[in-house]
DNA sequence: CTTGATCCTCTAGTGGCTAGAGGATGCAGA
DNA sequence: TCTGCATCCTCTAGCCACTAGAGGATCAAG
């Protein structure tokens, strides 16, 4: 095991180790992602190296895209090594069927995009192929049928 | 031109004909996007044709990903055929570039998270690939640097 | 001592809806 | 005619993950 350094951070200097904004961070703590860490005497936080272990965490797995609820499931799991893992692989596992997806959906939607910009000559509005997609979807490749979901 | 069909509809019968849920159709007034309605003489909605198309317009741009501000401005041209249709082109253009980019950044987490799920061998937290990888992103392929955005 | 960066709390706004309260109206069957 | 349910109305609040700004305290450098 790597030494366990003992040195203490202000939020701003957290941030810049994280990468997370400042306001973020208060955010996190307000809902519970981070604990309320110490406080100077006058009223600052301090944050200790398990904050910065945890907050490091908690930015790499939303650089990964899970949502905060899973995060919370994830931090949960991190701070028992002795439980068997299948928890978290089915979070990762759920979460890569979600990215799936949507790189699916967004590359049909890619393919509609370029046929409707490339087949527009330029001309009136009257004449163009993006607003003529638009007002009839039946000229459109694929069906898009039921959910919008997110993007 | 095809003949003008002259029938309306209760906000109800519009939600089915487009698949806008009602509350949605009612928020999409009060936010501009779809005019006020005539109403009957106790206070309902009643929809026209011209309603019909625009909503089914505005229906098929959601589709295909566009916010409702470039919605606003696609309205605002198809409502003025003899305009040239640059702009609606530039929307649609900037818009498939916004595409093509989450395309590229969700495939880089789609690797990322296979590779984390794929080497994890189901044993205990304390060995789990999963979570090692999110407390050390050294460990991981891809640098997901600065933006987080949305996914 | 002053300046400017950083910190504090609090509220409100973003996008694109969705959910629910609390009530009025409309329409079909018995 | 009554009953009961579907649909409609307005209004407010909530969702996610932040972000922005007000209004003020504190700190560190020159």
């Amino acid at each position: 095991m790597a030494s366990t350094s003992l040195s203490t951070r202000s939020i701003g200097r957290l941030a810049a180790l994280t990468g997370v904004k400042v306001p973020t961070i208060r955010f996190y703590e307000q809902i519970g992602i981070m604990p309320a860490p110490e406080r100077t005497a006058s009223d600052r936080r301090v944050y200790d190296d398990a904050a910065l272990r945890r907050l490091s965490f908690v930015r790499h797995a939303r650089d990964l895209g899970f949502d905060l609820d899973s995060i919370r499931s994830l931090l949960d799991l991190a701070d028992e090594p002795e439980r068997p893992c299948g928890e978290a692989n089915a979070i990762a596992d759920r979460h890569l069927a979600v990215v799936t997806g949507k790189i699916a959906r967004l590359k049909a939607l890619q393919a509609e995009l370029s046929r409707m910009t490339a087949e527009c000559a330029g001309g009136r509005v009257s004449a163009c192929k993006v607003i003529e997609v638009l007002h009839d979807h039946d000229r459109c490749g694929a069906d898009h049928g039921g959910t919008r979901s997110d993007f």
